[in-house]
DNA sequence: TACTGTTTGATAACAATTATCCGCCAATGT
DNA sequence: ACATTGGCGGATAATTGTTATCAAACAGTA
């Protein structure tokens, strides 16, 4: 099995590629901030990856790294866990359903919790995890942005 | 079928119980707030909320909907499209996967694509979405906050 | 009607994120 | 190796979304 540092330097390597590729230059700073969010399964905030970044740097901004992940997220590097982070968004619908997601106008339509079949799990649960309910977040264009597009 | 008077009308009374059963004075603002997120099927943030509302009273202030906003979720009410609206979540997993979302802890666990069976669409979705990718959330306790109760 | 705890509106404070600006450095060409 | 230059980093101001504070007004109760 692959050491963790040997999969580091992979994605170090790969990293800088895609630097090149893209005409970026590859500054510690820019490396540093990558290799720690990708180095994270736990879906950390810019505060945290910052947090981390700094006992390596610890002169680095937090502008810096937020400057530097929305490079990523941009580029594909790395993703956002959900399209909604900005502000709230209210839902009078109180019982259990689905929503569809426009990626464009950000726009949220519901689907009826009937309207899905019941979604089954194959693989294990992380241990322990007690699961209250669910619902499925369909990502796409709505009529309106897929029409003029 | 009832019309949308009607059907506000029925709903405004729900809340004037509501707000008895809770000891929550049923003042004009607070009607007026509730009705305007419960009509809505747009899943708006509360800048919209407040928008409508002042159409109504020009005089309301943007901190009573957010304060009456928050009663009513707390009261199961009103419910919040997703728990991670306050920060940006960083995710380096770039295949398709799901997510178990702790809700007393907010901290979010991958579980692969292959992990859950193909989700099945039974109803018509909305004439022309397009839908492009999907991913389950999962809601609950994780395994530490499951233990300590 | 008088009493009392709640609510409202105005605004300050706070948190998360982005914009601005300038000195510096990585990339490129010589 | 050196000079040039456009991008980059750091400091910090500005913006956005949300909550806290507080005095005046109000709803519920008797
Ligand atoms: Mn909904
Ligand atoms: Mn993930
Ligand atoms: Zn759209
Ligand atoms: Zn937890």
């Amino acid at each position: 099995m692959a050491s963790s540092k040997a999969v580091q330097a992979h994605l170090v390597a790969a990293f800088r590629d895609e630097c090149r590729r893209r005409g970026l230059a590859s500054t510690h700073q820019r490396e540093v901030i990558y290799r720690v969010a990708a180095s994270r399964i736990d879906h950390p905030t810019p505060e945290a990856i910052y947090d981390l970044v700094k006992r390596e740097i610890p002169s680095v901004s937090l502008a810096t790294v937020y400057k530097n992940l929305n490079i990523f997220l941009e580029a594909g590097l790395l993703r956002e866990v959900t399209m909604h982070h900005g502000s709230l968004r209210l839902d009078p619908n109180t019982h259990p359903h689905h929503h569809l997601v426009c990626e464009r106008c950000k726009s949220i339509a519901d689907l009826p919790g009937e309207g899905v079949e019941p979604v089954r799990i194959r693989s294990k649960l992380p241990k322990g995890f007690r699961v209250e309910r669910y619902s499925v977040e369909f990502t796409g264009l709505c009529p309106k942005c897929a029409q003029r597009q």
